[in-house]
DNA sequence: CCAAAAGTGTTCAGTATACACCCATGG
DNA sequence: CCATGGGTGTATACTGAACACTTTTGG
C-alpha cells in the first residue's frame, strides 16, 4: 500500500492535471485542558515555512476514502480507534499551490490521552492546538477546521456522538463540562443530569471517582457507543 | 472547457489509476404529483444496458466542485437556478467499473415546472422518477439518492430550504402539502399554519389562487431565498 | 473547620399537540 | 344546493429554563 503511495507522489506534478489527485484530511478532535483541541502536523517543506496542516494524504487507488482516513491517522500521528465520519470535499482549483488535489475531510473524535501522538517523517512536530488559537495553517486548512468545528457542534445537539470525545468512565460534570466548552456555553447541572440521565444512555458504575478534596463523583458509562440520533440540549 | 473534458474522456482508461477522475452527481429534487422526485437520465452505454443514472460528469481542472455540479445540470438536463448544496463523496474503487472516479454527490432543490428537460447527446432519455420507484440505476447512484432523501428530510426541519422547491407564488396548502410528501407525514392544519405564519417568512400577495370549485386560497410568497436556520416542525 | 465539587426538586413559561366547524367558490 | 378545499381558536400536555442549598470528602 506504502509503496503505491510513493509512486504516487514521485509523479505528483507541479501543475494542474487531468486528473486530480484525491487526498483525505483528518480533523481530530479531543477535550482536553478545558479547551476543545485539533490535531496538527508541523510541515517541513520549504513553500509551507513554518506552517501547520492536518493530518491526511493521499488515498491509494483500490482503497475506501474512510480507509484512508484510518490509516493516515494512524501513520502519521499513532492514532487508531477514533470514530470518524465524512465531513466535506473540498476541491477548488488553487487549494493547493502544487496541483489539483481534490480532498475529502474527514472529522475525527478521540477521548483524551487515548493515544500518544508520535511525529512521522516528513513533519517536524505533532500538537494538539486549540481550535481558538491555531497557528499559521496550509492549504484551506483553516477553513476545514471551522467546518468540522460547526458540525461538531451541531451534531452534539441531536446525537449521542460524545460518547466518543470522553474516557469509557466519567463523571456527569466531565460529560457536562464536555459539552460547555464545545458548545461554548454554560449549561444549568440540575438540568444537564435530569436530561442526559432521563435519555437512558448511561449506567452507573459501582465505583467513584476519588481524587479532589470533595465528595467523590459517581462513574458512569455509556452503555452503547453506537450513533444514535436522540434530542440532547 | 467542454474541450478539456472530452480530452479527459478519451484518456479515461478502463482500469484503476494512480490519479483519480473525479466526477459530480446531482440529486436533483422536485415535488410533483404528490410525490417526490428525482431527475434521471436513462444511460446509452452498454455496460448498462437500460439503466439510469443521476446527472453528472466529469470536473474539469480549474473549476470548482460546485459549479461543476451546475454547469452539469444546465449542460444534461436544462436547469439553472436549483439550490444546490454539497452532500457527500463517493469514493469507493469499485463503484465505477471503468476505473477510479471518485464522485462528489450534490443535493439540488427546484421548483416544479421551473425548466424544460431535455435529452442531451449520450443519453436515451431524461425523466423525473419518484424516489419511491426508482428504475434500475447504474453505480451506486441508489445508494447516493437514499443519502439525499435522508438529508433533505433532515434539512426540512431545521432549515427554510423548502423555498427552493415551491413555486414563486404559493398558497399555503401547497405548502404543507410539500412537507408531507417529502417528510412522509401528515400534519395539522391549524397547526401547521399557525406555526409557519409565526416564522415571519412568508409575506401575502393581494391576488388568490382561483382554478378549483371551492374558496379561493390566499397566496404567499416568501420574503427572503436565502439559508436560514430555523425550527420548523 | 474550611474549601471544593457532587448531588438534588420545584416552579414557570413557552411550545407542541389534539381537535371540529364554518366559509367561499364553481358547477 | 352540493362538493371541494380554505380558513379559523382553544384547551391540555410536555418540555426547556430558571433557580439555591445540602452533602461528602481531603487537607
Amino acid at each position: 500500500m506504502d509503496k503505491i503511495i510513493e509512486t504516487v507522489m514521485e509523479k505528483y506534478p507541479k501543475k494542474s492535471f487531468e486528473y486530480a489527485v484525491v487526498a483525505v484530511d483528518v480533523v481530530l478532535f479531543t477535550v482536553v485542558r478545558n479547551k476543545l483541541h485539533a490535531l496538527l502536523l508541523e510541515l517541513d517543506r520549504e513553500e509551507f515555512p513554518n506552517m501547520w496542516a492536518l493530518p491526511g494524504g493521499l488515498v491509494a487507488p483500490n482503497e475506501k476514502l474512510e480507509q484512508a482516513a484510518e490509516r493516515h491517522l494512524r501513520e502519521r500521528a499513532n492514532a487508531t480507534n477514533a470514530h470518524i465520519e465524512q465531513l466535506a470535499t473540498f476541491g477548488d482549483p488553487d487549494r493547493d499551490p502544487t496541483g489539483w488535489v481534490v480532498s475529502v475531510a474527514y472529522m475525527g473524535l478521540i477521548a483524551p490521552h487515548s493515544f500518544s501522538p508520535k511525529t512521522s517523517t516528513r513533519y517536524k512536530s505533532i500538537e494538539w492546538y486549540p481550535v481558538d488559537e491555531l497557528p499559521s495553517l496550509a492549504y484551506d486548512h483553516q477553513e476545514i477546521i471551522k467546518t468540522a468545528v460547526e458540525r461538531l457542534q451541531g451534531k452534539l445537539s441531536y446525537t449521542n456522538i460524545i460518547y466518543s470525545l470522553v474516557p469509557e468512565e466519567f463523571t456527569l460534570s466531565e460529560l457536562q463540562n464536555s459539552y460547555e466548552i464545545i458548545l461554548e456555553k454554560e449549561l444549568d447541572k440540575r438540568n444537564f443530569r435530569k436530561k442526559f440521565l432521563s435519555l437512558d444512555l448511561l449506567e452507573e458504575l459501582p465505583k467513584k471517582a476519588s481524587g479532589g478534596a470533595h465528595r467523590p463523583a459517581v462513574l458512569y458509562r455509556f452503555t452503547e457507543k453506537t450513533p444514535q440520533i436522540i434530542s440532547i440540549l
